[in-house]
RNA sequence: GGCGGCAUAGCCAAGAGGCUAAGGCAGCGGUCUGCAAAACCGUUAUUCAUCGGUUCGAAUCCGAUUGCCGCCUCCA
């Protein structure tokens, strides 16, 4: 389809709004192959993800496992779709407990403060806040109320106080991993001596609270005794209580396939008769090589704030683990991490220039570079998200348009229009920083440049050269264009541009477009 | 032992039977610049781990080999 217009009215009107077909095709774990994507209802998506254990702060691994259910949610509220995004935080389970009793502080105290982290990361990854973060400890009746269906369904058993699931009852045990019961290794990495289940392949529901739970407050009274709940049930008691029996897309990492999801789905198909999820999405992980220095993490895992605290940003960490496709492992090393700075700056510096060029007149071929980069990047990411290829959409309009810019200036409608492109890409990807300019804050930097600019004008280059040089140690990289210097700080990816020739109070004498 | 995945330029990474093998980073030559940087122009894989096979045609399909990696029960 080509729109005589070059797409340019999709620009000012809600993109997809009207659009039913999803267009989108995804890979099922399920059935192991890209379907196309189907809501349950025609413009609402509901995503249920798995969320960290409130015990520690977030690896690179769960980094990346969160950044994909963002670019998931991004993407479908790029779509139209109206998004309601669930991602649970564990802060019930064997390592919260034992973290807090550790710590000597209460549970809630304890996961309280990795939650608080937690915000602040998803800040630092700039990811979008889902809809809630469900906690296992404030739905332990559900749990409850679930474990007693599957007792009458004949699902469940008690032995010792404790509730086991019989998965010898659930027929559909398996289809989603894949594995073969008869097959896998028993006790190879389960101490089997500390349950008491009729099956070693049973999980537990509900688990006889331990004398120090008992101690610690750490329990719920039943007809069957204290207990507290197993994992696969937390997930299957928040997933259908906030989203319904079924929702759209459940998303994580591989690891979680076996046995997590496949006991969460074993216990909620039990109940419903329903799938809980049409569309299973697992990423691949983040892979540390040995050689590596560790992280901080109780396990060495290379934390976020491991690298933020070496001055990586958030940004780049972003950048770094979306830009390989979800279903490929990334490995990390610093080299990666500093290429993923790189291409962010020209891409600051690509906006400032967009900010701030000489007016120009009407590029002929702006309506279809804006049209090329909207065709290719929809197209990619309806192909199960391949952003790489997304990506190479975005560079291809920065090389055009940069071009032209350098050749002829811009004019202000085709600055708008590009913005707006730009924009709509972004608010997928979520990496660029389109703040045209920086507070008041900095009137130092400002004067250090038009310092700069005075010894420039009059030869004084050694000094010119010492003010660059300072302005570097500040962080500060000054950038001399046609138009006038412009300034990035290196760390934030902030930039402004000082030449009053080109401040945007003059664009309005632009030639007329 | 079982199941599954991966191997494309100096590095990273798309492409999944047929348009000159995307794109990013780094490098090199040129334009611009007081010098830089950025940007722009040009350049960097007759070849996709190896060996066979299917086909008019293979990086893409099949088989074998080599090398990496993930999962296989309460750790997310």
């Amino acid at each position: 389809m080509i729109l005589p217009d070059g797409g340019e009215r999709y620009l000012s009107t809600p993109l997809f709004k009207t659009r039913k077909k999803s267009g989108l095709r995804v890979y099922n774990t399920l059935s192991r192959k890209k379907e196309e994507f189907v809501p349950m209802q025609e413009d609402r998506v509901s995503i249920y993800s798995c969320g960290p254990t409130l015990c520690e702060v977030i690896d690179l691994v769960q980094c990346r496992r969160l950044l994909f259910s963002d670019l998931i949610g991004r993407y479908m509220e790029f779509k139209g779709y109206d998004v309601t995004h669930i991602m649970n935080v564990t802060d019930l389970d064997d390592r919260t407990i034992e973290g807090a009793e550790k710590a000597g502080v209460s549970l809630r105290e304890f996961t309280d403060g990795f939650y608080d982290a937690f915000m602040e990361d998803l800040d630092s990854l700039n990811i979008v806040r889902a809809a809630d973060y469900p906690r296992p400890s404030e739905h332990v009746d559900d749990m409850i109320s679930l474990t007693e269906k599957l007792l009458e369904k004949g699902y469940a058993y008690e032995k010792l106080r404790s509730i086991y699931f019989d998965i010898s009852r659930f027929k559909d045990y398996g289809k989603l991993s894949g594995i073969d019961l008869d097959k896998i290794r028993l006790g190879k990495t389960v101490d089997l001596d500390q349950y008491e289940k009729e099956n070693p392949k049973d999980f537990t529901l509900l688990k006889r609270s331990t004398l120090n739970e008992l101690k610690n407050g750490i329990f719920f009274k039943t007809k069957w005794g204290n207990v507290r709940p197993g994992w696969h049930i937390e997930c299957a008691a928040m997933a259908m209580k906030h989203l319904g029996p079924t929702h759209d897309i459940h998303t994580s990492g591989v690891a979680l396939i076996f046995p997590h999801h496949e006991n969460s789905i074993a216990i909620s198909q039990a109940i419903t008769d329903k799938p809980l999820a049409n569309y299973w999405v697992h990423n691949e992980p983040v892979m540390i090589d040995g050689n590596q220095p560790s992280g901080s993490s109780e396990n060495g895992q290379l934390t976020l704030r491991d690298l933020l605290d070496q001055g990586h940003t958030g940004r780049e960490v972003r950048y770094w683990l979306l830009s390989r496709h979800y279903r490929k492992p990334i490995f990390f090393s610093r080299a990666k991490l500093s290429a993923a700075k790189n291409t962010i700056s020209h891409l600051d510096k690509f906006v400032q220039k967009l900010h701030y060029s000489r007016p120009g007149p009407v590029d002929p071929e702006m309506d279809q570079a804006i049209y090329a980069l909207r065709q290719k990047f929809i197209g990619s990411m309806d192909d199960d998200f391949n952003i790489a290829a997304a990506l190479a959409s975005l560079f291809q309009f920065t090389r055009r348009v940069n071009k032209k810019i350098d050749q002829s200036g811009l004019s202000s409608s085709d600055r708008e229009k590009a913005l707006a492109a730009l924009g709509r890409v972004n608010s997928v990807l979520g990496i660029m920083n389109f703040e045209p300019r920086l507070g008041g804050a900095d009137e130092a930097v400002e004067e250090l440049i038009q310092m700069r600019e005075q010894a420039r004008k009059a030869r004084e280059w050694d000094k010119a050269d010492d003010l660059r040089q300072k302005l570097l140690e500040m962080g500060i990289e000054v950038v001399d264009t046609k138009e006038g210097p412009i300034w990035q700080s290196v760390g934030t990816g902030k930039s402004k541009m000082i030449n009053p020739k080109s401040n945007p109070a003059l664009r309005d004498q632009n030639p007329k477009s």
